[in-house]
DNA sequence: ACCAAAAGTAGTTCCTAGGG
DNA sequence: CCCTAGGAACTACTTTTGGT
């Protein structure tokens, strides 16, 4: 590789980031003309045209798309290793996260992660955007910095670290008529459900029902964590959801929570990130803010007992024990398995 | 409302200059 | 001499304007 190869590699990198020559060629402090020489030598060096016009624009071909979350890697990779080295401090940053995640992890560390942020980076902001099956594209695209998710497929490049786990309750209303202090698995089937599925994927729930040949019956699915709960606090249904969830907000929403009558596994909750943020100061800083984050919220949810005390509203958030069994009950169960929803 | 001309925008081509 | 960058001119396309 050349020297002026790192310089087209720059412009290429421009080039497909502002899909639009003069831009570019603004960003690279060359002229247009310069921006479009680069660009004739480029495609002729791939045999590629890259950048096609449509009408008053251009647009990227399939080659120039295939190659824009690589050329970025590439490029911001070079000049982190060129960037002198300044003592990274948190209370100084400026700057915006994208984190993709659910409602679900917003009330599990959504004030932790706020008191943090506070404290820490005044000048930090985060901006959260609604999970979606395949994150990781946006995160190699460069378009958001962070996913916290139950991890499904995504390239084996990518970084991954637990935060927290989670498991299943049931959640109905504190005075529901028809539940009582257990619910043993024909009670809970002769119930209506709500389902909460963010990304509208099947449910563990019913994946372990179908195995048993049983089924039950789904009268709502949504995609919010918060409106599942505030469903079943204004009715009689039932809702198999995220413990930690159900019980940020049970006391605010007079919900009951209950042991499950079924197996279901518990889940883990991880960050999910791109390698070329790795060595990134600022993202070690806010990965560590998630972990910190996740440490402080409740650190281990204790299970519903199966046997009495259930009539009453359940323990606060971030209150452990009680009426809950011991978190190691319940850690019999593992393999996970990849994005499901309550 | 329709159409054509003018104006505006964006990229390419041709030519020249300068550096190694 | 070769390569890169820049300026002027050109081309292609869209939007605006004005006349009917």
């Amino acid at each position: 590789m050349e020297p002026r190869d790192l310089a087209l590699l720059l412009a290429l990198d421009a080039l497909l980031q502002e899909e639009n020559v003069t831009r570019a060629a603004r960003r690279l402090g060359l002229s247009t003309p310069a921006a479009s020489h680069a660009l004739a030598r480029i495609r002729a060096r791939l045999g590629d045209p890259l950048l096609v016009r449509a009408g008053r624009r251009m647009v990227l071909t399939p080659r120039a798309e295939a190659l824009r979350p690589r050329v970025r890697s590439l490029v911001e990779e070079a000049t982190g290793v060129l960037r002198a080295a300044a003592p990274f401090s948190p209370r100084e940053l400026r700057r915006t996260f994208t984190v993709f995640t659910t409602d679900h992890v917003l009330l599990v560390l959504g004030p932790a992660l706020d008191r943090i942020l506070r404290d820490e980076a005044p000048g930090v902001a985060l901006r959260f955007l609604p999970s979606v099956v395949d994150d990781w594209v946006p995160l190699r695209d460069g378009a958001a910095e962070l996913s916290v998710c139950i991890l499904g497929h995504f390239p084996s490049e990518f970084r991954t670290r637990r935060l927290f786990t989670d498991r299943f309750v049931c959640a109905v209303r504190a005075d529901h008529p028809r539940v009582g202090k257990r619910l043993s698995l024909d009670e809970y089937l002769a119930l209506d459900h709500v389902l909460v599925s963010p990304l509208g994927l099947p449910s563990q729930v019913d994946r372990v029902l179908a195995e048993r040949g049983r089924e039950r019956r789904i009268r709502r699915v949504v995609p919010f964590f918060n409106a599942g709960l505030l469903m079943v606090a204004t009715s009689d249904d039932v809702l198999t959801v995220s413990e930690r969830a159900a019980r940020a907000l049970a006391p605010a929403l007079g919900l009951r929570l209950l042991e499950p009558p079924l197996p279901l596994a518990p889940y883990a909750l991880n960050l999910l990130w791109h390698p070329r943020l790795d060595n990134d100061p600022a993202h070690r800083w806010l990965r560590d803010v998630f972990v910190r984050a996740a440490a402080a919220a409740d650190p281990e949810p204790a299970a519903p007992r199966a046997r009495g005390g259930g009539a009453a509203r359940p323990a606060p958030p971030g209150a452990t024990g009680g009426r809950f069994a011991p978190a190691a009950a319940r850690r019999r169960r593992p393999g996970a398995r990849p994005r499901v929803s309550g």
